[in-house]
DNA sequence: GTTGTTGCAAACAGTTTGCACGAAA
DNA sequence: TTTCGTGCAAACTGTTTGCAACAAC
């Protein structure tokens, strides 16, 4: 019997602790995302997994899914639609290689100053904010 | 003789300048959106501005134009589609009530100590970023 | 007059849904 | 054994394209 990564051992308990759930789709859904630097959009996470034989259906669902319960976030490509990237941690926020889309996570991003001056001189009660930072990644620059 | 508002007659000139033409449907579908709080996505803008009998093609294509000369810029609504929003000013970013929709544009952010300190931990180079704001506006907030 | 733009309709791409079957718990 | 999840195909929504007529310059 072989033995589960503790990444995988951990969604499957995220998944059963809602009442979901956890599938051997599901499961390799999960780690084409995870294995991956870049990231997909649903139409290139259909391609590759249908040699798999999962269903279109069963992406979407799934990525769906993947995403409500806070594993995935997305990014823009540059034709503004999305492509979705494993969440390393929480409250994390990506750096995107313009060139070759890689994706690195970073937390330190500190707007706390920025958002109480929104605050006193709009109005808004603010709740939270997207930041994506875009850049050219050292493998791109040579 | 009707005289021109200001951002027409700017406009047009932004569209010539480039070798393009400026028609009154290209006008209509700018003063849709300049108008507008809120924004639009393109099937809602396409939607009002059929009454004037303006085509799906062209507000496709105008609202991508537009967005190319960078006078509409987008942001999130809820369902994570893009909804189109004039731009007042350049570098500008959105502050986006998450019950109404009401856009409003702020330009004062400043995130070049965080980018400075990504370029060195990660080795990218900084080109850019992107950056929305989430909050309940004023009249919201009762 | 020249050439970019428009509206239309058809083609296309992407997403959602209903359902019978299968498999996780 | 009991749901929930899956794959399939059909329906649907959103987007793009080709083209003849038109209008901006």
């Amino acid at each position: 019997m072989k033995t589960k990564e503790p990444d995988i051992v951990d969604l499957g308990n995220h998944f059963r602790r809602l009442g979901m759930r956890f599938t051997p789709q599901r499961e390799a859904v999960w780690k084409l995302f995870r294995d991956s630097q870049r990231g997909y959009s649903i139409p290139e996470a259909i391609e590759v997994l249908k040699d798999q034989n999962i269903g279109m259906a069963t992406v979407y669902r799934t990525v769906m899914a993947l995403q409500e319960i806070g594993r995935l976030s997305w990014v823009h490509d540059q034709n503004g639609d999305h492509r979705y990237v494993a969440c390393k941690s929480m409250h994390g926020h990506p750096l995107v290689c313009e060139k070759c889309g890689r994706v690195q996570e970073f937390v330190s991003c500190d707007l706390s100053v920025l958002e109480r001056l929104l605050a006193v001189e709009t109005g808004f009660t603010i709740t939270g904010h997207r930041l994506e930072v875009l850049g050219i990644c050292p493998v791109c620059q040579v």
